[in-house]
DNA sequence: AACAAGTGCGCAAACGATAGCACGATGATT
DNA sequence: AATCATCGTGCTATCGTTTGCGCACTTGTT
């Protein structure tokens, strides 16, 4: 009897000094929260179960209540939203997560935020999700299968929902048994080792462009600097340029063609390498978005005129493009289309609870890239003397 | 009437008696590979208990076996961790929370991942978490105070450990109230309304140095293009302008100081105008990254001679910015190394347990800007005939 | 021989939200 | 009048993991 009565006291002295806290930010008094000996919280955490305490309601009601049940009437409902909002009440999504096995969350796992091809498609991904409802956890994997490895081990303990996935050059075997697991789409690069869906852009059709344009300038001294061959990438952008040279019946140089780590040293070491040649090209095609940049470095500092002495076309088309030297001619790539359509497309998948987005189909949507031409690129001077260095 | 609510009471009590008896009988002999009375669900989840079970141990022992416990033996530990690689366990973060209190994740809450300035910090911060063995929820809150709130809120329900958060032009209420329950670092950009940890850049040095640049040269007419006033960034960097036109006795023509959006359109009309007054500047101080980038365009379209006609200084330093014209004069700002320094910071709260980072102390930490000066700049000309337009 | 300390492990109680089931009350149908 | 459907709500098991407590046994010390 006397014990129920302390009890209750006990209850509603908690709940002033709840409010108290919830004035004040300061919180280094006890906690009175916590009931039994466990080391003190400094911030005590307003459960369903208080709301119902201090309702005089079940918690289940509350739970209810909260998620807008029909069953609830609507004069509870109203109580519980106020009272919700007077405790300060915050879901506990990792709660929730236990029984609905869903938890709101989705990764996304690309190679570089820094490399502004990535970080539109970040920006297009984030939007997509956030709009849905969804939480992005961001993996930066810097292109090593080890941290890829890692950072996706670390997004199936935390049960994300769905992951958006650029692929490593040689992704680890438990990377691809655990992504195997969750629903996920593959952007950009594909990774023919885990079948799934996969978004991208129609890279053979990038080079080729470049490289007809260039043709259809008189070119054919026609140097080529990309990504590695083991990358999906690598290879159709290095197969759309020799498709379109063996097409005008030009040779390739084996001599010519670079095919390296997509980063912008690779680029600035080979132009140099190209500048420094006894019979450089005439024109050269690049096919990566940091190649590109260090290409542009290198023949600054050579002093190279461009397009009198050498055709440059560069990748992934920006509006700092516009401003080099003469204007870069460039591929642009649709990433903003191809991300948001990657999103969507997992979006929807989660929304019919499929556990892979497409049972293992390996859909495949392909946008095309479009040939921007600006200053970098000029008709093959008749007068090979002009083009000494 | 009474005897069927007995008889009805009965049947119930008989069927919990046998759902308890159940579930000791599956607790004991339960194997989800042979089982599995779930519909086929394509990826069995294996847990402690599976392992448990596969073992003849207790899930007590398996969970402290995981955990590298000292009071389990050696050769437990060596048996539990093959059986988890063999089954394929993957730990649940959920679960692991609801217990710890601890999520792993922290979250970072930035305006814009296109702008170079915090991709550089995005890539930065998710480097120092990703190092800790944390993981970042990356939350871009578009400059719009709404959306910002949404993503605190689901921040705080994510119970995420930490927050790095570049405020918002006016945060909202509720956004404070939720923050100010978990440990947050601010960045770049400083909040009055919520006393926490800042690390940041030299705002006021950063223009106080580029206009002093200008006035060595001998400029006296220079215009300002800058962010609004309410955010902090943008009232220091204007502090720092006429600080140091009033310490070189120059006057500031109001007409010629202009403080809105940090966004591109704002930079691009603003140097419109100015290029199109009677009497334009001869120099212009620009304060803002995506203005920088709005600026320069109107200055090609114009086709402005910089720096004859007119000298420009920039903002946040880039490698495009040597592209551009002859060169681009630009306050270099060490992004990468307040971004780690914040980051850091915050994990080292967090270590110590720490609910705020510090107690609403309110450290400052300001990182110096550079000067870098290209072809942008130039003494002022003698003669004013030489600047029409 | 008795006792203390240490080792190795099991039991069960949390953690917070939710879904299934129960149940009293009221109104509708047979 | 008896039965049934509906409504609003309470009770409780459950998700997977961690952890305090305690049991049984072994070893070392007096």
């Amino acid at each position: 009897m006397s014990t129920l009565n302390h009890a209750i006291r006990f209850i509603f002295y908690c709940n002033r000094l709840h409010l108290k806290w919830l004035h004040r930010y300061t919180a280094r008094t006890f906690n009175p929260w916590v009931l039994s000996n466990d080391p003190p919280c400094i911030c005590p955490v307003v459960t369903i179960k208080h709301i119902a305490q201090h309702l005089g309601v079940a918690a289940s009601t509350v739970a209810r209540a909260l998620s807008q049940d029909t069953r609830i009437s609507i004069a509870t409902r109203a109580k519980v939203a106020q009272a919700a909002q007077e405790l300060g009440y915050v879901a506990h999504s990792a709660a929730r997560q236990m029984r609905s096995q869903r938890s709101q969350l989705v990764g996304l796992v690309i190679p570089d935020v820094l490399n502004g091809f990535y970080s539109t498609a970040a920006q297009a991904i984030s939007q997509s999700f956030d709009e849905a409802g969804y939480q992005l956890v961001l993996c930066i994997s810097e292109d090593k299968p080890e941290v890829e490895m890692r950072q996706v081990r670390s997004l199936a303990e935390a049960r994300v929902d769905g992951i958006v996935w650029v692929p490593t050059l040689k992704p680890l075997a438990p990377t691809l048994t655990w992504l195997a697991s969750i629903a996920h789409v593959q952007l950009i690069r594909k990774c023919a080792a885990l079948k799934a869906d996969w978004f991208g852009i129609d890279d053979t059709a990038t080079t080729e462009q470049a490289t007809q344009h260039l043709l259809q300038l008189g070119h054919r001294h026609i140097a080529y600097v990309g990504g590695p061959k083991s990358l999906s990438t690598g290879a159709d952008r290095l197969k759309g340029y020799t498709q379109a040279m063996h097409r005008a019946g030009a040779t390739i140089d084996p001599a010519m063609v670079f095919c390296d780590a997509p980063d912008a040293q690779h680029g600035q070491r080979v132009m140099g390498q190209l500048l420094a040649m006894p019979t450089p090209p005439t024109a050269v095609v690049i096919s990566t978005s940091r190649g590109t940049e260090g290409a542009l470095e290198a023949l600054r500092q050579h002093g190279t005129a461009v397009p009198d002495q050498l055709s440059v076309v560069g990748f992934n088309d920006s509006s700092a493009n516009a401003w080099w030297g003469p204007g870069l001619t460039t591929m642009r790539m649709p990433v903003r289309d191809v991300a948001i359509a990657s999103a969507s497309h997992l979006i929807r998948a989660l929304g019919q609870h499929k556990t892979t987005a497409t049972g293992a189909v390996g859909m495949v949507t392909q946008y095309p890239p479009t040939l921007v031409v600006r200053g970098s690129t000029a008709a093959l001077t008749p007068n090979p003397s002009q083009r000494l260095v």
